[in-house]
DNA sequence: ATTTGTAGTTACCCAATGGTAACCAGAATA
DNA sequence: TATTCTGGTTACCATTGGGTAACTACAAAT
């Protein structure tokens, strides 16, 4: 699910879209924030993901440095997430894609014809 | 490459997610930038992307309001398109994300072994 | 003795992504 | 007359993404 292709780009921008430019990424550095997560937490915050592929972007994250990931010697199992450095540098730039789209989105117009409307703009867990 | 479920989600992040949360939108844009561009130029520029998926996101993103086209009724034709207000409104968390990327990317050590390392650090066209 | 719980991994399979090539119009050019 | 040029569209096909379900380990609880 990384683009190797734009991963080995010699454009510093292509590789960072390579790196964090696909759905999931995104939303699960948004969800992470400054807090430490466990992967259960996780997997029930993050709307519509599978374990699979949950596992497989954090793995990615955490390679690209994005993430720490912590792992308890227990039994059941405990594995905690945080961001690091340069994840958290990166949550502003969240911030801001969040300030823009609130500002330009159109909105539909409740009850028009032929357009399914969205429902409400409740805050994310 | 919209994701339906994104797009009707009730946090505008994750709307927002939905709208540009691909590798090729924000690729895009980028390279368009601040001028007019024809549809040509974008394929010739943009690198690795087929006619049919160029065509797709740039649909895309002139139904999502971050486009204008112009198409002129000459033969051969011509089409132009150019960032809309709101997708000018996005070059900057580009710019950011860009330079995110350039003062954390971990750059390979040079004739390592074992992995492969990048050539140059060349401009984008 | 069986169930429960965590954080995965693996195999299997279907749906979606995206690439290639052919085709289009109609004027200009050779 | 045939070719070229532009900005697509379409059909076809291979690759990939991603979902589900089963399985793992081991301790603690029932």
């Amino acid at each position: 699910m990384r683009d190797d292709r734009f991963c080995n780009s010699n454009c510093p921008f292509t590789r960072a879209i390579g790196t964090i430019g696909n759905k999931w990424k995104p939303i699960i550095i948004n969800v992470i924030g400054t807090r430490t997560i466990r992967f259960g937490q996780l997997d029930s915050i993050v709307p519509h993901i599978s374990r699979k592929v949950l596992t497989e972007q954090l793995k990615e994250l955490e390679e690209d440095g994005l993430l720490e990931r912590f792992a308890y010697k227990e039994l059941p199992p405990r594995v905690e997430y945080k961001l690091s450095e340069k994840g958290l540098a990166f949550l502003p730039i969240l911030e801001s894609i969040k300030e823009w789209n609130c500002k330009y989105e159109v909105a539909p117009i409740p009850g028009e014809a032929g357009k399914k409307s969205r429902v409400n703009y409740a805050r994310m867990p």
